[in-house]
DNA sequence: TTAGTTGCAAAAAGTTTGCAGCACG
DNA sequence: CGTGCTGCAAACTTTTTGCAACTAA
């Protein structure tokens, strides 16, 4: 099931490697012509995140970003403090440490997230 | 500096184990007689949350919530899906994992966050 | 006195919902 | 036709801010 908001949404986060907003994301999509409303944003974004084909991510000022995922797959994300590029890193090793330590006080574990955030290369100094 | 609001708070998540949100903690406070107002909850915990005496987290429905730290020092959250109650991990090896997995990707680390949702062994069904 | 704290009311900011109109099978 | 998508406006939620009264050194 794909509606129009929905193909306007992907294509826009196609164009995009970091996390954007949904406010963001509809203000871009006005900018470039398309005449989709907010609230088809948010329901487009919705139905994506529940899919599983965007990540979701909340910031620390409370709004929801998103980006289209690299793949359905679990993973995990490096943030660039100041551009905002992400990379996505797979974790076995860590998915066996989280359920080792889980187990160790009695917890069994339904999810787990991690992120990192730092500089990347590009925008460090050096 | 302690102020009045900041004593309130302290006190009331003393009796709380798990996450607690700011409109909740000030509804505790005023049904135990307390006269404060929400506006000096959120400012207290904002106080504590920057001293580091009290841990702040999201929640995916976008309200913060606070708990009090057991220590300062860095840690992770184990936080049980049915009654919340939460334990600290240190962690030392997923620290140096961290560090080394993003220098593989060129990204020096400013900060990090894991959180794991499982089922304690109290609310297990085994 | 005077700088800091308090709480109400109002404002912000982000997201969701009600609803009438449209589109399309 | 009728089911579902769309977008506007209004509602809602959580948090922040303006401000006058209050408090304590």
């Amino acid at each position: 099931v794909t509606t129009r908001a929905q193909r306007s949404v992907l294509a826009m986060l196609a164009t995009e490697r970091s996390f954007v907003s949904a406010q963001d994301l509809h203000a871009r999509l006005r900018g470039s012509g398309d005449r989709i409303g907010l609230t088809s944003v948010y329901r487009a974004l919705q139905a994506l995140a529940d899919a599983g084909d965007v990540d979701v991510r909340r910031t620390d000022t409370g709004e929801s970003t998103y980006r289209r995922c690299g793949s359905g797959a679990h993973h995990h994300h490096l943030v660039c403090r100041v551009c905002g590029a992400t990379v996505e890193v797979a974790a076995p090793s860590l998915e066996a440490w989280v359920t080792r330590v889980a187990r160790k006080h009695g917890y069994s574990v339904d999810d787990h997230t991690l992120e990192v955030t730092g500089t990347c290369s590009r925008c460090s100094p050096e």
